[in-house]
DNA sequence: GTTTAACCCTGCACGC
DNA sequence: TGCGTGCAGGGTTAAA
């Protein structure tokens, strides 16, 4: 899940969640349950002891990570990783596969941490800590906060010699970006994945600037990406629309919109990484 | 400072 | 049919 589809899930569940009091906090007896929060909390018991009783005040968002929060100045911090999510559910009903955790409300129904591949990490922490912790210290600037500027991002780039495709899939670097978006941004902006960033023309530098807001607010309009693994789907099950708006990702051998070049592939650091050949440069 | 790779984990596609 | 293999992916960590 990348910035559009936490962003989406953000919005669900801030008019869905906010004001409903925590009941029973079940951490599920699977391993991979323990997984999930043994970095900061040794039992299940301790996590569960710390929402049980708690009322959610809001719900905001820090790059990939969501931060549900709570009535006694402490924060639930979430990262759903590649195949985590929220599901909401009715009391009573049957739990599906790898639900970690289980979260009932007091006045009724629940919400359920889902992840096959357990990479998804739940912690709860004092809100006044949160900025010290290793995990948001050093989160970079967030592409829809309007502190994300052309002047600011041109510099930053500039002070940085990396390829472009491992520095906008850098969180220190800008927060948010992960594999597909990092692809769709590139072809937005008409620049290879292997172009250096301290070598960008000043009209290069805006075009990327501009492609990173476009894609991600395109991506939110559209309610995320599912893929075909349905890895994605929302608070209440629905996949995302915006697959049919991908111009790249996936689409190895296919036809590119705009110019109909095969778009090709390459392996960069593990990930598979997509670009028209023609279209970028 | 930059780059690469391994690791975590399951589901699924693939080949034999 | 059934098995083994490889791949997908975000972030962390270690190593080059």
């Amino acid at each position: 899940m990348e910035l559009p589809e936490v962003e989406v899930m953000r919005r669900d569940l801030e008019k869905d969640v906010v004001g409903r009091r925590i009941g029973k906090v079940d951490v599920r007896p699977q391993k991979n349950a323990l997984t999930i929060i043994k970095k900061h909390h040794r039992t299940r018991k301790e996590f569960a002891g710390l929402l049980e009783g708690r009322k959610i005040t809001g719900i905001e968002r820090r790059g990939k990570y969501l931060l549900v929060k709570l009535d006694d100045d402490s924060v639930l911090v979430v990262h759903f990783k590649m195949s985590g999510r929220f599901v909401r559910g009715r009391k009573g009903s049957e739990l599906q596969p790898h639900t970690h955790v289980h979260i009932e409300f007091a006045q009724g129904g629940d919400l359920r941490f889902v992840d096959p591949r357990a990479f998804g990490r739940m912690f709860v922490a004092p809100a006044d800590k949160l900025e010290t912790m290793a995990e948001l210290q050093k989160i970079g600037i967030d592409p829809l906060e309007h502190t994300f500027t052309w002047p600011e991002f041109s510099a930053k780039l500039a002070e940085r010699r990396m390829k472009l495709k491992p520095l906008l899939m850098d969180q220190e670097f800008i927060a948010g970006l992960g594999n597909i978006y990092s692809d769709e941004v590139l072809f937005a902006a008409g620049l290879r994945h292997d172009r250096k960033s301290d070598e960008l023309s000043s009209q290069e530098v805006r075009r990327l600037y501009r492609a990173i807001q476009e894609v991600v607010q395109d991506a939110i309009r559209f309610r995320g990406t599912t893929l075909e693994d349905q890895a994605y789907v929302d608070l209440f099950g629905n996949p995302g629309e915006n697959l049919t708006e991908l111009k790249v990702y996936g689409r190895r051998g296919l036809a590119c919109r705009r110019c109909r070049s095969p778009i090709e592939m390459v392996k960069i650091s593990g990930r598979g990484s997509y670009f028209c050949p023609v279209c970028q440069t």
